[in-house]
DNA sequence: CTCCCGATAT
DNA sequence: ATATCAGGAG
C-alpha cells in the first residue's frame, strides 16, 4: 500500500508522545489521556508517579489527593477513580504487574481495546490490535481506508491492510498525522504526504458549506 | 445513547 | 459560541 510507504518515510519512528518509564506508567498515562492531549498528561504524571510509583501505592492512595493531581486533565473524578481502581485490580489480580494480553488488560477498569493496544504494542512489543482513537478514526475515514464508523470495525479494516508486525507503528503514525496535519477542523492538505491517495471523505463538504455561508 | 470535565483552537 | 482533545462506563 502506497499510503503505508509514505507514512513510513514521514513518521519512521512513530510512537506515543506520553512520557513513561515502565509499563505501569504507560498504562496509567494512557488511561488519563482520554479526551486530553498527551502534553497535558505529561504535565501531571511527574507528580503522580512521584507520589505513587507503582500499582500497590496507587491502589492505596487517597482518592482526593489523586483527584487534585489529575484535575487539569478534565473528567478528574472519574479518572482518579478509574486509575486507582485499575491499580487495585493490578495489585489484586496480577501481583502488581501489568498483564501482557488483550483479554487481561481490557478487564481493568478504564481500559478498552484502544488503551490496551497502546500498552501492548508500545511497552511489550505485543501486537494484538491497532489502537483506534479519534485521530485514527478521522484519518482512516478521510483516506478511505475504512467506510465504517465504529472503532472496532475500523480496527478490523486496518488490521487487514497492514502487516501485523507494523500494527503498533501504524496506529501511532496515523495518530501523529491526525494530530499535526490531518487535524479535525482545518486539515493542512498542502502539507500532507498522502494527499494524492486521499478520498477526503467529509473534508471538502465541510469547507464548502462553511464558505457558502460566508 | 449520555455522562464525565475543562482548556484551547477556530 | 462551538467543536475538539490517543475513551470508556453505565
Amino acid at each position: 500500500m502506497q499510503i503505508r510507504r509514505r507514512l513510513k518515510k514521514a513518521y519512521p519512528d512513530a510512537t506515543t508522545e506520553l512520557n513513561w518509564r515502565n509499563p505501569f506508567e504507560l498504562l496509567i498515562a494512557t488511561i488519563l489521556s482520554a479526551q486530553t492531549t498527551d502534553k497535558k498528561v505529561n504535565e501531571v504524571t511527574p507528580k503522580l508517579f512521584g507520589n505513587f510509583p507503582d500499582a500497590h501505592s496507587l491502589a492505596n492512595a487517597d482518592l482526593k489527593e489523586v483527584e487534585e493531581i489529575v484535575k487539569p486533565l478534565g473528567y478528574f473524578r472519574q479518572k482518579a477513580k478509574t486509575i486507582v481502581g485499575a491499580a487495585k485490580a493490578l495489585a489484586e489480580k496480577f501481583d502488581g504487574e501489568v498483564p501482557k494480553s488483550m483479554s487481561e488488560l481490557i478487564q481493568l477498569p478504564g481500559v478498552g481495546r484502544k488503551t490496551a493496544s497502546i500498552v501492548l504494542g508500545t511497552a511489550f512489543g505485543v501486537q494484538e490490535g491497532i489502537a483506534v482513537d479519534t485521530h485514527v478514526q478521522r484519518v482512516s475515514q478521510r483516506l478511505g481506508l475504512s467506510k465504517n464508523k465504529k472503532p472496532e470495525k475500523i480496527e478490523q479494516d486496518l488490521m487487514a491492510l497492514v502487516p501485523r508486525n507494523e500494527w503498533s507503528w501504524f496506529g501511532h503514525a496515523l495518530t501523529l498525522h491526525g494530530r499535526y496535519v490531518c487535524v479535525a477542523r482545518k486539515p493542512q492538505c498542502s502539507k500532507c504526504v498522502i494527499e494524492a491517495f486521499c478520498e477526503k471523505v467529509g473534508v471538502s463538504t465541510v469547507l464548502s458549506s462553511h464558505q457558502i455561508q460566508k
